[in-house]
DNA sequence: CACAAAAGAGAGCAGTGCTCTTGCTCTGGA
DNA sequence: TCCAGAGCAAGAGCACTGCTCTCTTTTGTG
């Protein structure tokens, strides 16, 4: 059964893998817009219809890619973190953060399939939220450690957002300030914020050095969050 | 010469008029990805070849209503500063943080045409530029209005991000500081980002009362460029 | 070995952006 | 006033797209 069943088990992996690989080597070519089930199934020597056996539809290809991108994002910020262990939660931080605009510079479609509109009609199923919230947990373990070793510094909270700013606590980091958890949110929003501009083009003709734009901006936002 | 000239120019300027206005409906409705000129057509009743005597393509259709996009965020950016022509600098930011936060909300999809993935192989030309500068300028006026009546607080500029930002400075508002220019653009970014993660659909499972956490970190936003 | 499930092939449907040719209408100048 | 040329609409057609349906081949298993 194992070695049979293995054998189909096996192709089938293999050329959902296969397609995967070509679709994702169109998307970073000519983009999400671009990407035809037809030139993926041309490329792989196969009739289209035969790829809705892999993949019932273009969205769910789609999907399949989407979560691959967050993945791979992911890991570079988690690579990032673990590389900086010892070091202080400012650099620490701003690797993170670097990382994350490294990924997309080299990713630029990539990037855009997962930060980017999202494509119409098209609701992102559950299956994606693990992987989009792991940027997210690698920042929030870096605050966690600084809090837990050295404390954070005092951030404000206005009264109207304390009963948000407790939920999101309770829901993300118990163990944290709610005042912290809230900053967080903001920074990890405000993070993405400064690599779609420079990416989408809003910094054309506006910003040349990006690079030390994006570094100082990513340390005051590590300050913004309570760390140094 | 004016009136016959200017009948047929007259039908023109309509039928572009219409032709814009059933596109921003679909546009509205379902999305830059699915927005058809067949289907503009149709819903005008003419014939698709027909549309091409007034767009030379769809990509210059969308270009039209990315200008017009960017027009109208702008102006709510800049009825918001006028709105508040007397207050305080920090109530002012914030007032104009939430107009764009308050149209992107009521435009989803032309917010995602200006502000989310670029539509591949499509680069946008020079005429979009001055549009899409409005928000920051409404920005840069309510820090400048503040530096020259009771002045900003002091903000760090880094030795390496100097030149960068001496250059934006001149480019920008010669009359500001620059690290207040540097503090300002890194500010703008932001303030799409927190705005995008909402609707871009990230805040989702994340955070409820997206009003109040996007009130509380305008405000900060606006301490961040040394307002208040 | 026989059979059922899985996979591939091909035709076809409805839609897309865009081009080209064919007429018709309007208009500016001789 | 008349007419050539410009502007405009229409229709056919090309090369695509996502997706479905049917038919055939392959393949693993009782």
């Amino acid at each position: 059964m194992s070695t049979t069943q293995g054998a189909r088990a096996r192709a089938r992996k293999e050329v959902t893998a296969a397609i995967k690989e070509e679709a994702r080597r169109q998307l970073a070519r000519e983009g999400a817009a671009k990407l035809s089930l037809r030139a993926v199934a041309r490329e792989l020597g196969m009739v289209s219809s035969a790829l809705y056996r892999y993949f019932p539809s273009r969205d769910e290809l789609l999907t399949a890619l989407i979560i691959d991108a967050y993945d791979s994002l992911g890991e570079a910020a988690e690579q990032a973190r673990d590389a900086t262990a010892g070091a202080a939660p400012v650099p620490r931080w701003t690797a993170v953060c670097e990382a994350v605009r490294g990924w997309a510079l080299a990713h630029p479609h990539e990037y855009a399939l997962i930060y980017g509109s999202p494509v119409p009609g098209y609701a992102a199923p559950e299956t994606t939220v693990p992987p989009a919230a792991r940027v997210g947990l690698v920042l929030i373990g870096i605050v966690r450690d600084t809090h837990e070793r050295s404390g954070l510094t005092e951030l404000p909270l206005p009264a109207g957002l304390r009963p948000e700013a407790e939920r999101m606590s309770a829901d993300l980091a118990p163990d944290l300030p709610p005042e912290a958890v809230t900053a967080l949110v903001a920074a990890w929003s405000q993070l993405f914020g400064l690599v779609s501009f420079e990416l989408f083009g809003q910094f054309n003709r506006v910003v040349e050095d990006r690079e030390a734009l994006f570094r100082h901006a990513a340390t005051r936002l590590a300050q913004g969050v309570g760390l140094g």
